[in-house]
DNA sequence: ACAAATCCCGAGTGTTTTAATATGATATAA
DNA sequence: TTATATCATATTAAAACACTCGGGATTTGT
């Protein structure tokens, strides 16, 4: 029941691009350095993020990577998605196409999986780039208040 | 975030057991043979369950498994922990000592773990071998219902 | 006493996935 | 034209996955 390193990636390096939102283009080095991640291993899952609509690029000196589209309408799950492929604790019950087994219709089992890929996709599904935005400037407030109070 | 065969197995042969209770040990190759898994396979999941007390076993002729205890304390979280280890969609947000990042404080993208891993805990701890007995049962009387107004 | 059934245990194996690394081509700003 | 970027493909070491195999220990029925 993990995400790989591809999700967990993603969603950091989507995020990072949503904190320099209106800087114009985020090379993927400043992007890798930021959040420690191997540059070249970002590139490859970048691409598949570009290949999806959710970012652009912009080549050349001076390029990098932008967001697709609002923050808004980019949720976590759209990320996860890209990367990870369908949502499903089980081939059985995959968001699309799913490779059932003879005994689908009836199996006890599957039922319970498909609660467990509800209840992943109602999360994922309900948080976009700009809930994460919005998190953090509430954390950064938070903080100095508490700082204020020392 | 997919389940190994792992998890998937040992909750169709602890829901298989859970079946056949009151019928004395059920032996691992009609378990195998009915839920369609290799014998030898499922004897090692079977072992690791077995030293987390969640079936008992009977050695010798005509010995098998039983349940560890009552169907209705042994949740479906409880049987993916032992065989697939702590659930959690990141090692940050291990239900037990995670391995956290030195931002962990911070990271915004930490919390969406968190929920993920909540939400799957909440499902996974709330079926409970008994609930699937229900389910099943009620399901069988739903389909003769099916049958006599066909 | 013995054979059959059954659990117990450790080792080995082919395949796939993971998480990179390496190399080079292409595009663009300065 | 040079430095800075993205783009694309290939290779790889290590781990995980999903078994498979062989043999040993224990109990039941004959």
């Amino acid at each position: 029941m993990k995400l790989s390193t591809k999700g967990r990636y993603g969603v950091k390096a989507m995020f990072d691009l949503a904190q320099h939102i209106g800087e114009g283009p985020t090379s993927l080095k400043s992007i890798a350095e930021r959040q420690g991640i191997s540059e070249h291993y970002l590139e490859q899952l970048i691409a598949g993020l570009r290949k999806a609509g959710l970012v652009k690029s912009v080549r050349g000196a001076q390029g990098g990577y932008l967001l697709g589209r609002e923050p808004g309408k980019i949720r976590i799950g759209d990320i996860i998605r890209v990367l990870e492929g369908p949502i499903a604790p089980s081939d059985c019950v995959s968001e699309e196409n799913p490779e059932c087994c003879a005994k689908a219709d009836y199996c006890v089992t599957r039922t319970i999986w498909e609660k467990v890929r509800d209840s992943i996709v109602e999360v994922l599904d309900s948080i976009t780039l700009e809930t994460m935005l919005e998190d953090a400037k509430k954390r950064e407030a938070d903080s100095s208040l508490y700082m204020y109070y020392i």
